[in-house]
DNA sequence: GTCTATACGGTGATAGAC
DNA sequence: GTCTATCACCGTATAGAC
């Protein structure tokens, strides 16, 4: 008598897929490692998503819907610290995990996803662009953030310069140059 | 009667697997994909490179060196100029190949690559990072740049941020995002 | 140097029993 | 819902003829 829409296995497996895919990306996760985590077997996942890309969908929608909600969460007494806790969410993810953002991951994937996966990665930079862009607009008003940014190009920077820092200090086995190059994101932003 | 040390063929499977991996990845291009475009048949391929491993590493170890020669062979009449120069390979890269840059390819790959071509990577950072600090350093010392900017700090930046909005506004389709990103950091670069 | 043939493992996906 | 069994690929890599 279970209450959740998404059952329990459900569940699992997209939880599953959504650490393999940030450490891995697309093609680096099969369905076989998800079984292995889940306990079961892989023919199995295919009762709850029809398809791999059924199953990107899922999860890359369940991740943009919850760091959404986490980032309207935040709270801070001012726009650049508050874009400083935003980075913060993506420096802890690659701390405590060891795994990329799942929209850059997606992204560096791009060219080789299935048509309806790629398009969850538009709206994931649609939506972050949008709450960065906001945020600092609402800090050149207060006159915290540089008057003469356009808050547009500078959310487009930050979001995909992290993505960058992210995936490169993890390449170069330095996590902590991700810190650095938000650090000096937030410098430069200041009014 | 070649003078060349490597012969037409392994150079033009070295440039195949180059333009292929930059637009697809390490794991996104095949023995068969090469050997397609060169003209061969896949198992002609161990001839030259032992491995994709093989393969891979001299093709990282190519582009680095070329990219460093480009980049050491850019002239420009500031600091932020050439800072932008530089950054300009990148758009025209993304713009006239549709690949991306193959240290940021690789870097993205970076946890399931071998271990070999994982150290290309580091390398590739090491000397994009030294180039663009040491550009840096110079534009503060007439002034130019920002002198509250730490140069390895801002280098990392810009570096990994650029491959990040590369990778970004290729999956979104968004080409034109990139020299966005770009401009932004040159603006905020300036004293 | 390049070929054909092949080994061998991994992949997503399906059919049908339970 | 999950299983076993199986399929039709595709991947790297090797052996040996030419």
């Amino acid at each position: 008598m279970s209450v959740t829409q998404t059952g329990d296995k459900a569940a699992a497996i997209l939880n599953s897929a959504r650490v393999l895919m940030m450490e891995r990306g697309y093609n680096g996760f099969s369905f076989r490692d998800v079984a292995a985590e889940v306990g079961i077997k892989s023919a199995s996942i295919h009762y709850h998503y029809a398809t791999k890309a059924d199953l990107a969908v899922a999860t890359a929608k369940d991740y943009r819907e919850t760091l959404c909600e986490v980032a309207n969460d935040l709270t801070a007494s001012s726009a650049s610290m508050l874009l400083s806790a935003y980075g913060t969410l993506f420096v802890a993810t690659l701390r405590d995990q060891g795994g990329l953002c799942l929209g850059g991951v997606l992204a560096a994937d791009a060219e080789t996803l299935p048509e309806q996966v790629r398009t969850e990665v538009i709206e994931f930079f649609d939506s972050q662009y949008k709450w960065v862009a906001n945020v600092l607009r609402k800090g050149q008003e207060t006159g915290e953030i540089r008057a003469d940014l356009d808050a547009e190009a500078f959310a487009k920077m930050f979001v995909s310069g992290l993505e960058g820092a992210m995936m490169v200090s993890r390449a170069i086995s330095q996590p902590d140059d991700l810190e650095v190059a938000l650090e000096t994101f937030i410098q430069l932003v200041r009014a």
